[in-house]
DNA sequence: CGTCGCTATTTAGTTTGTCTATATAGAGGG
DNA sequence: CCCTCTATATAGACAAACTAAATAGCGACG
C-alpha cells in the first residue's frame, strides 16, 4: 500500500490532532508516534508539519500548552505539553461532523464498487 | 451543514474529476456542475481550481482532450471535451485503494463514537 | 440594436499547509 | 568522546486550491 500523501492530509491534520489530544494531555513527539502508529506505517507525518500544525492549534486558542515540569524525574530533552482547550472541544466535535460529511460527499463521487 | 473547504478537498480533487469521466466523456463545465450537484452544496468547488486541475490531468495524460465539434447543433461558446485514457483509468482505480486506506486510517483516528 | 443572462474557458496572482532539511539539545551507553 | 534516542524549532521550497477578473458565443427581451 502506497504512503497517504501530504496533500491527502492537508485539512485533516489539525482534526487528527486534537483527537489525539481528547483522552488527555500529551506532547508533540507523542503525538507524532501516536499518529503514525496509528496510520499502520501508511501515514507518514514529518515533524516539519506537526510543530507548526501545533503552534497554529495554539495561536487558535483551541489547545493550551505548558513546558513540562522538570520533577518528572524523567531522561531526555524538554517536552512541551499540550491538551485541548473548551474550544477545542468544540472544534473537534465540529471536525468530525465535517469528516462525515466529507467522506460521504467524496465517498459518494469517488465511491467504488469495489 | 459547512461547507466542504479547499484544503480538505486538495489531494482529492483529481480522483473525483476522473471518477466523474468513468462512465463517459464530459467537459469542464459538466464536470463542475456534475461535483456541485452531487456535493449537494456541500462542495463548493471553484472554476480556478478545476481548470488548472484538468490541465494537470491532461498532462499527465490521465484524460485525453478535444475540442467539441462545431456540427452539434448547440448553443453557446465551444467546450473542450474530455475522456479518460487507459492511464487515466488505471489511476481511478489506485485513486479508489488510496481513498479507502485514508478514509481507514483518518477515520479510525478522527473516528466518533457518535 | 443594446444589454442582460447563461454557458464555458482562461489565467495572473495570492494564500497556506505540508515538505525538505538542518540545527539544537538533554541524557545514557559503549 | 561519540553515538543514539528523544524532543523541539525553523527557514525555505513547493504545489494545489483560491480570488478575481477577462473573454466569448448565443438567445431573449424590449
Amino acid at each position: 500500500m502506497g504512503t497517504i500523501s501530504g496533500d491527502q492530509l492537508r485539512g485533516h491534520l489539525e482534526g487528527l490532532i486534537l483527537a489525539s489530544l481528547e483522552d488527555g494531555p500529551s506532547h508533540g513527539w507523542d503525538i507524532w508516534r501516536n499518529l503514525e502508529s496509528a496510520g499502520g506505517g501508511a501515514l507518514a507525518l514529518k515533524e516539519g508539519s506537526l510543530y507548526p500544525a501545533l503552534y497554529r492549534l495554539e495561536r487558535e486558542g483551541l489547545i493550551a500548552a505548558r513546558w513540562e515540569t522538570k520533577a518528572t524525574g524523567r531522561a531526555g530533552p524538554r517536552r512541551r505539553v499540550y491538551r485541548l482547550s473548551a474550544k477545542g472541544r468544540r472544534r473537534l466535535h465540529a471536525a468530525r461532523d465535517q469528516w462525515r460529511q466529507f467522506v460521504a460527499v467524496v465517498g459518494n463521487l469517488l465511491g467504488a464498487p469495489a
